[in-house]
DNA sequence: GGGCGCCTTGCAAGCGCGTGCAAATGCTGC
DNA sequence: GCAGCATTTGCACGCGCTTGCAAGGCGCCC
């Protein structure tokens, strides 16, 4: 059964009446073949059915035209738009994607990377976790290129991309006062991820820039039910804050159901609100929420350019790019 | 720079004191080594950064160990979420998920078989999309185990997944009836894919069952905003329908937020709607949405167990399965 | 002690492909 | 017609791995 069933480049070679060379050729951009032989040796293959067995051009170019997506949480909105959008342009660029998924455990970032060695991937993406630095060592010492999304280290060799996350969060500030909040809140999970700890910090700068203090409460995943949860919490306090940023959409949603439906809190009326990610239920007419665009597009750009340039070994610099986040108002602020 | 950069097993041979034969013995499960050279190879492998290259096993035993995931949207709850659980499921099972996304055109639903093809995959499961018949046989003929998940397709040869859209239609009726409606609406996407047109089939048939005729109404793509103009349409009649079956928990977002917020319709009191998938988001409380449950986990356990099993020519029958559709209750319908 | 059988090990072939090298081919200009 | 050149073609090797086969090592029992 399992005998024989695909069809070689030698099958193809004979049917045309050519070299098996002439066919690895023909479907070699750039080598050199007569237009004759490669008519032949197309027809030939397509009769046969016969597709280059991209294992074995791999082991010997060196280069397998893989990349490896790294994520945990992919069922979340965001995390799905980035890794559809990445592998599309992985596509375009003529890769195609590998994807780990890491929910199961910490150490399995690790293990994913192993996972990718073992591929011969030509680089990995990771959107989760980090990796220990013995690791990413390893992939860079195989000639691995390693792409880190978000994840704001600063360990060399990785390129990474990152976003004006402490910035962004001055801009919410500025928002606030505006609207004549005084009494500021940042929600925020336990997770602790790079880039949800530098909203929070530049939340909290940015504050008490302008002379307000800020309440920060933290709990559980990065999650709707969490988002639930820092609402109770903060919408019981004696003073009730009259403002809250929290760390990421999915929070906020579950943040603002709460306010509205268990509080009868009117946003943005008796709260103003502002997630981050601009994920699509933000814009649902239920939410409408004010938040920051992360900017899909142009991360996945970056991360194929780069996999496709040649600059592997940059003297520690352009290793790293930092992009802006739009702020989209809707109507969880006040005098949008 | 690139030249030699990953570790082969020879050179790990040399260094243990052992054959190349021993090396891959020891990485090969049931193979005849002893306990002492196995040590010696583990030693020298774990030093030197050794990871068995997949490419050249695969291309040996002719068995890569990838599994290429096709699809769609997978920006999307629903899509997503069965990524995410597959991946999980296959890696498990010791495999590796491939991705190729589909959003591009329709043709690329034969490219991604392509593209499958030329990487070896063990198999290909397809969520989104009908690959045409001569890629499918191309598949089969290569030995390439093909899974199809709701694509509800007649032809043999491939595992086909499905769920039980029509008798879950018929459910919805009796709520709707038992809640006391009696202008009953189908909202539908213009997609027309096999289970979305059975849920809707299902649902006029159960109606016309108990007398009851139903509006059917389609537009645009199965998302958010195709919701909100569904409910524009259907919801401007001059006999307003006082029950909605939306053919995906999507496109009832939508129109429970258009019906609330554009004509502050009460639900479930003036409106009794139900949706399917049970995305996350039909949980959260701006929705609290009826509908029926994706079994999700058992599409993936189904899809990998079979991919494990080894009756792959199984004379007709057992090679398609019909999952059910759990309905779950919230608030959208009256009288829970 | 020698014959027998089992476990372990090395050898070598081959999976499907790309590519350097040399031979062959085709073409131009005199 | 032939030297000179550019282009095309075939041969053969090797990428890193698995595995059948036979040789080697070892213990057992008569």
């Amino acid at each position: 059964m399992s005998q024989k069933p695909f069809v070689s480049a030698q099958e193809v070679a004979v049917r045309a009446g050519v070299s098996r060379s002439a066919v690895s050729r023909t479907f070699t951009p750039g080598a050199s073949v007569s237009a004759e032989t490669r008519r032949k040796v197309m027809e030939a293959a397509e009769v046969l059915g016969y597709h280059v067995n991209h294992l074995a051009r791999g082991l010997m170019r060196n280069e397998s035209g893989i990349v490896c997506l790294i994520v945990s949480d992919m069922g979340t909105p965001y995390r799905s738009s980035l890794v559809r959008t990445l592998t599309q342009h992985l596509q375009d660029a003529g890769k195609i994607a590998m994807l780990v998924n890491t929910d199961r455990f910490d150490g399995s970032v690790d293990l994913a990377l192993r996972q990718a060695i073992r591929y011969r991937a030509d680089a990995s993406i990771i959107l989760s976790g980090m990796p220990d630095k013995s690791i990413t060592e390893l992939c860079l010492k195989n000639g691995q290129r390693l792409v880190l999304i978000n994840r704001d280290d600063a360990q060399p060799g990785p390129f990474r991309i990152n976003l004006d996350d402490g910035e962004a969060a001055g801009r919410v500030v500025t928002a606030f006062v505006r609207a004549g909040c005084r009494r500021l809140a940042f929600a925020n999970s336990e997770a602790g991820t790079p880039s949800l700890m530098a909203r929070e910090r530049g939340f909290v700068e940015a504050a008490r820039a302008v002379g307000l203090e800020v309440l920060v409460e933290r709990y559980g995943p990065t999650n709707y039910d969490s988002g639930r949860v820092l609402a109770q919490r903060l919408l019981t306090r004696r003073e009730r804050p009259d403002a809250v940023f929290c760390a990421t959409d999915l929070l906020a949603c579950g943040f603002l159901d709460a306010a509205r439906h268990d509080f009868s809190i009117s946003v943005p009326d008796q709260l103003c609100m502002s997630g981050f990610d601009d994920i699509e239920q933000a814009s649902w007419s239920s939410y409408q929420l004010t938040t920051f665009a992360q900017p899909i597009e142009a991360i996945a750009r970056e991360a194929v350019t780069w996999l496709g340039s040649d600059n592997v070994a940059d003297p520690a610099g352009s290793l790293s790019v930092r992009l802006h986040a739009d702020f989209v108002w809707r109507m969880s602020i006040r005098g949008g």
